[in-house]
DNA sequence: CCGATCAATAGCCATAGGGTTATCAATCGC
DNA sequence: GCGATTGATAACCCTATGGCTATTGATCGG
């Protein structure tokens, strides 16, 4: 079972999938049909990137009659932040770690 | 041709090698022999993976004697935080947008 | 109703890539 | 110098996955 951090990741890490969620965070909520006109792909292709990325949640869908509307779920974005803060935090507490060492040494 | 963004999201989508980058992180300068003790997967699996975070600018390389010394480099992480923060800044301008709308709806 | 449009699903193919074992190159201890 | 250790490379396998076409389901316009 994948935590958060690897679904993110991994959800984010195909091209033109991520070019979906930029676009929804740019331009706000879009249909299938615009997504897929913009996107290189073929109708069926945008369809699984985006339930790839609402399965992630990072996209809501809408339904309003035959058509689709998604659009990007920015608080999905929280886990990358901190896990980015996080490896920041272990850089940085080892870094201290080593200016006390050096502060000692200097005594 | 992979821009930056790709490179990352693509490096850090794999969980043994996000695993090896934490480590990294969280206790600093390792030999290959000590991650792959604790990897879970075969040495070349982890002189594989190195590689790659190598090339994607997350871990140097120092070599001593016949062992070779990781670590990483946070400062790879930039663009990461570039792109998070784009994002809730698109996001951020569109719900500023809707604002200013609502706002100049209700005089 | 009936054809047209929109999006999701099914089924298939090709490739990328992560894993393995085997091997090589370089350095170490004796 | 020689066996042992360390890490990188090579060669392979197998699966995950991103792409396609074809089809279906649902809703719209006339």
């Amino acid at each position: 079972m994948p935590n958060t951090h690897d679904v993110l990741f991994r959800t984010l890490a195909d091209p033109t999938r991520r070019a979906l969620f930029e676009r929804l965070c740019r331009e706000g909520e879009q249909t299938v049909g615009a997504l897929t006109a913009q996107s290189g792909v073929s109708q069926p292709a945008v369809s699984k990137h985006l339930g790839v990325l609402r399965q992630a949640g990072l996209v809501r869908d809408r339904h309003e009659g035959r058509q689709t509307h998604y659009s990007a779920q920015l608080g999905a974005l929280a886990p990358l932040i901190d896990w980015t803060s996080q490896m920041a935090g272990f850089w940085q507490s080892r870094f201290d770690d080593l200016e006390d060492l050096l502060k000692r040494m200097d005594q």
